[in-house]
DNA sequence: CAGGATCCGACCTGATACTG
DNA sequence: CAGTATCAGGTCGGATCCTG
């Protein structure tokens, strides 16, 4: 195993299109059920919710409790394992704020990849 | 522009298979040349290598600087800005040691990943 | 030496429909 | 309510070949 892969490991959680949204909504509203995130998070589907939730539960960032109700009643939070993010989540949110600003003075208020920069 | 924008952005600049790598890379060697960088990562291409580069050059984490040479000659190092970054690299790294283990001892040495547990 | 261009396969994302 | 199944589209990673 090669030193990066920590690296690789460490970002495997954080990656995936909507998972610091969702830790976010998380982190800032404790306890959630699958439908208030879904409302929190608009854009999101139910498919992409839930298989995004199960990559942070197996990783133990979240946790998940189902209750077994006639209507069904799931409840998510983050573990206790999970809240160790919470600073790595800051520090990268400051630096992205910061680099957000950062990007704008170099090229204005215009998109914020390289996207198609070749003519 | 929600405000998890700052999130998404910040780690768009981390994610991309090499990018940690070749930071992590000219964080510790400081100076290198594009053929150094492939040496110290075997397992890159030049295609990869090359396009990961020009993404981080335009985020303005890494310098480019090319000498107008017979055999070409182009050094990348890290930007004075981009160096606000290895503070979130330690973080995540630190995390990432971390949970690598944590999830040993949930799992055993096994795969990294939720892959297909769908029986 | 340092890339650019092209093409292809794998994976990720998303819309829709169906289930307990 | 809380998902799963299926399918379609797009993006990403990588191999190979070509250029200055």
């Amino acid at each position: 195993m090669k030193e990066y892969c920590k690296f690789e490991s460490a970002l495997d959680i954080l990656i995936g299109k909507w998972k610091p949204v969702i830790l976010l909504q998380l982190i800032s509203n404790g306890t959630m059920r699958f439908s208030e995130l879904q409302k929190a998070i608009p854009d999101i589907n139910k498919k992409m919710l839930a298989q995004q939730l199960r990559e942070l539960e197996y990783n133990d960032i979240v946790l998940r409790v189902a209750y077994n109700q006639v209507p069904p009643k799931v409840e998510y939070s983050i573990s206790d394992y999970g809240k160790g993010l919470s600073t790595v989540l800051q520090a990268l949110n400051d630096w992205g704020e910061a680099h957000v600003e950062h990007m704008n003075e170099l090229y204005g208020e215009e998109r914020s990849g390289p996207g198609e920069l070749d003519s």
